[in-house]
DNA sequence: TTTAATTTTCAGAAAATACTGAAAATACGA
DNA sequence: TCGTATTTTCAGTATTTTCTGAAAATTAAA
């Protein structure tokens, strides 16, 4: 193996080691660094080889991966097999990471909170009061950072990092 | 059960519900939530009665919330056993919350990307100079929201955001 | 000390999650 | 249309993660 081959398949199993941290499944994760790093698009066949996994499982996640918007299918002239390659810029890569962190995180736990708050809403005790003044404290700062990420992730350039950093020192 | 305690019951089995979509046990985030809710302090025992779950999973998720900082022990005059209490500052919270993160997945990441790009910098080959460029702005990256992350979790108040939101529109 | 209350640890059990492999479905050229 | 290449699905299996319960360790009162 060559040391730019073995240099990449480095890359690609630490990253699989990363996922799990980060809350998605290891063949997930090293697919996707796996066409990070490829210069030509993959197909499913070539994707199982270089992971050793099975068909079913590259399926789901290349499809999963395609869902989010971090890889595309592209056609290959004259070849009939589907062909996939990764976004690679990176900030989009983070706009669609933002997004999805936002949709199955912060956006359920708001919607638990708000739920809770109205039910509490027209209880008298002082413990209920207390209660009810608790969730909406948390609600108004998930919501505000929601709100943040929304607009950083909706920007089309990345020099908006920069700036921020600027505010903030 | 009164009003007010189906409501909060609802409130720790669902944030419970959530905690897995934020990469924490079921168990950690009800204890957490329980916390969050309780007027006062509680003791382990009161925990396991109270999500009905066994004295080993009480006291492992507990020390856990506490080495975090999200909880923290307090002596109760004249009682022997341990009890525990959230903090309960919304911001104070996120901090934590924030810095976690950046330990436990930004890092690990930057760490990995360093590692490769090191490895890559000598090789003279098109697709090494590629694999290079393309590993350097990811780690460029996450290194910015690394800091970025790091300063607005290092402040004492919680005005900052607002701020934030403010220089987006 | 001794004894009893409390906390911690950890082996094994249970539950949740991920993966395989092959059958079913689909797409496409002849 | 038919036959073949390709993709998708999913039941069963393997792996990982979480939880239990009881024994061991610790703490503190008597």
């Amino acid at each position: 193996m060559s040391e730019l081959a073995e240099i990449k398949d480095n890359f690609v199993t630490q990253w699989g080691a990363l996922g799990s941290q980060w809350g998605i499944n290891r063949t997930m994760a090293m697919i996707h660094a796996l066409l990070l790093v490829s210069p030509n698009p993959l197909t499913t066949d070539e994707i199982m080889a270089e992971l050793s996994v099975s068909r079913g499982n590259a399926n789901t996640n290349l499809r999963d991966l395609a869902s989010w918007g971090l890889i595309r299918q592209v056609i290959v002239k004259g070849e009939r097999k589907d062909h996939y390659e990764a976004e690679k810029d990176t900030w989009k890569i983070f706009c669609i990471v933002a997004r999805e962190r936002k949709r199955r995180e912060t956006e359920p736990a708001s919607q638990v909170l708000k739920d809770c708050i109205n039910r509490s809403k027209d209880l008298k005790t002082a413990e209920a009061k207390e209660l009810h003044k608790q969730l909406t404290a948390l609600n108004d700062f998930v919501m505000l950072a929601n709100s943040i990420m929304e607009k950083v992730a909706s920007k089309e350039q990345s020099t908006l990092l920069p700036k921020i950093l600027k505010v903030l020192s």
